[in-house]
DNA sequence: CTGGATCCCTCACGATACTG
DNA sequence: CAGTATCGTGAGGGATCCAG
C-alpha cells in the first residue's frame, strides 16, 4: 500500500494524511454520533464503494483511530468504534461543521440528509451557555429521519430514534436551516410551514431556537470557555 | 470541472468537499500565515505539481475561501490571500494540527520542515493562559528555517525571518517536539543538544517552555508512563 | 441477511517538459 | 514568475459475486 504523504514533518500534516483521504472524514463523523456495523455506515454514506470503505476502515484502524470488535454471542457481528484517540476528533469536527453551515444553502440535486449528519449538527450548533441548569427534551423528524435530543441540567445528548414522551415535537424540512442561521424568525418558520409543531407550546419552540444556532463568532466561544 | 461532492446536505460534508481535495488544506495552512505567491505556495507544499497547485488555487477562489491579487505597480505580481471566509478556518487548522501534533515522533525518511508549518504550529500550541500581560520576543532557527516569535502583552505574532533583537534566541532541530510535548525537560533539551541557546538566559528558556505546549491527550499519557 | 472481496473502467493526481 | 501541456499510473466509482 504505497502512502500518500505530505512529505513534511509537521502535526497539521500528519493529521491530513490521515482523516484527509476521501471518505475518511465523514466515516469518522458517523462514528462520533455512535459505533456502526459495516452496513450501517455503508447507508449512512451514499455513493461510498464497499472496497473504499474497506480500506479507510483499515487505514483508520492502522492510525488509530477506530478499532474493529467483535460483539459478544448471540450477536456476533461486528463493529467499528472510535478510540479515544479518535474520539479526540470531535472539536475539528465541529469546527469544520460550523465553517460549512454558514455556506449551506440549500439541497442539491439528489442530496439526502442522514441521521448522523443531523446528529453531529444539533450537537454543533448547541449553545451550552444559554442552557444553563435547563432540562428539556426533544424529538424531531426530518422525513423519515427520526431523532431526539435530551438536554439535563444543561447537559446535551443526541441520539438516532423517536422520543415519544418529548416535551416539544416537531416536523421540519431542510429549511430549518435558515432558522438555526437566524435567516427568519421562529414565528416565520411555524407560518411558512418550514417547522410543524407536532406537540408543544410555541413558547417552547422559541427557546429551542435559542438553543440551537448556527453562527456563533470565535469571540463568544471564548468568552464561554 | 467534475465535481467530487459526497451527495449529503450538510455543512460538515459540504465543507469536505471544499478543504479535503488533495493539497487543499495545507495550501489554506500556508497562506493562514500569511499571502504567497505561486512560487511560494510551491516551495511550501513539497512535491505538488504545479497544475495540481492551480486547480487547486482555482477551486479555493471558486469557494470563496481565497482571492488572487494583481499587486499594484511596480511589483505588478500576483498574491493568493485568503478571504474572510477562508480565514476563518484558523480554528480548525489548529484543532487538526494539534490532534495531529499527539502522535507526531520523529521525522520520516526525506520529510522537511516548512517555515510555514512552523509558523502555524507555534501559534496553534501557544498558551495563552500562561501569557496574560506578557512581553517577550524569540528568534528560533532550525537548519536555515528562521522564524520570530513577538508576544505582546500577552497577544503572540509569528511570522517568518530573523529578529536580531529578540530577547531569547534558539536553535533547534526536530527533537524540540519533545520539549513541546513535555516528555523531556528544558534542562534536558539543552543538555542533550536538542536546543541550543544563542542568546538569552536559561530562565528564559523556561518560561518560553511553558508558554508553548502540545496539550498530550490522556490516552497519550497512559502510553509513556 | 451481514461483511466484505473482485473486477473493470475512469479520471484525478503525479511527474516532467515547456511557454508567455 | 506563473503558470500550461502532455502523458502514465493508481485511487476511487460502480457493479457484481461470494462466504459465513
Amino acid at each position: 500500500m504505497a502512502e500518500r504523504t505530505y512529505g513534511q514533518f509537521c502535526g497539521f500534516a500528519r493529521a491530513v494524511e490521515v482523516v484527509g483521504e476521501r471518505w475518511a472524514f465523514l466515516i469518522i463523523r458517523d462514528l462520533l454520533a455512535r459505533p456502526k456495523r459495516f452496513t450501517d455506515l455503508l447507508n449512512g454514506l451514499p455513493g461510498i464503494p464497499t472496497n473504499v470503505l474497506t480500506t479507510r476502515l483499515k487505514e483508520l484502524e492502522q492510525a488509530g483511530v477506530l478499532r474493529r470488535r467483535v460483539l459478544p454471542r448471540p450477536a456476533g457481528s461486528i463493529v467499528y468504534e472510535l478510540t479515544e484517540h479518535g474520539a479526540e476528533l470531535e472539536d475539528t469536527v465541529m469546527a469544520l461543521g460550523r465553517w460549512g453551515a454558514k455556506t449551506l444553502d440549500t439541497p442539491r440535486e439528489g442530496e439526502i440528509i442522514t441521521v448522523d449528519s443531523l446528529i453531529m449538527a444539533f450537537r454543533t450548533i448547541f449553545q451550552a451557555h444559554e442552557a444553563r441548569g435547563v432540562t428539556v427534551s426533544y424529538e424531531l423528524s426530518f422525513g423519515d429521519i427520526v431523532l431526539h435530543i435530551r438536554i439535563d441540567k444543561g447537559k446535551i445528548r443526541v441520539g438516532a430514534g423517536p422520543l415519544p414522551e418529548a416535551d416539544l415535537i416537531l416536523e421540519a424540512g431542510p429549511g430549518i436551516k435558515a432558522l438555526m442561521a437566524g435567516e427568519i424568525t421562529p414565528a416565520q418558520a411555524l407560518a411558512d410551514g418550514t417547522v410543524h409543531i407536532v406537540r408543544g407550546t410555541r413558547k417552547e419552540f422559541v427557546r429551542f431556537a435559542q438553543l440551537f444556532k448556527i453562527d456563533v463568532s470565535p469571540a463568544q466561544q471564548q468568552a464561554l470557555a
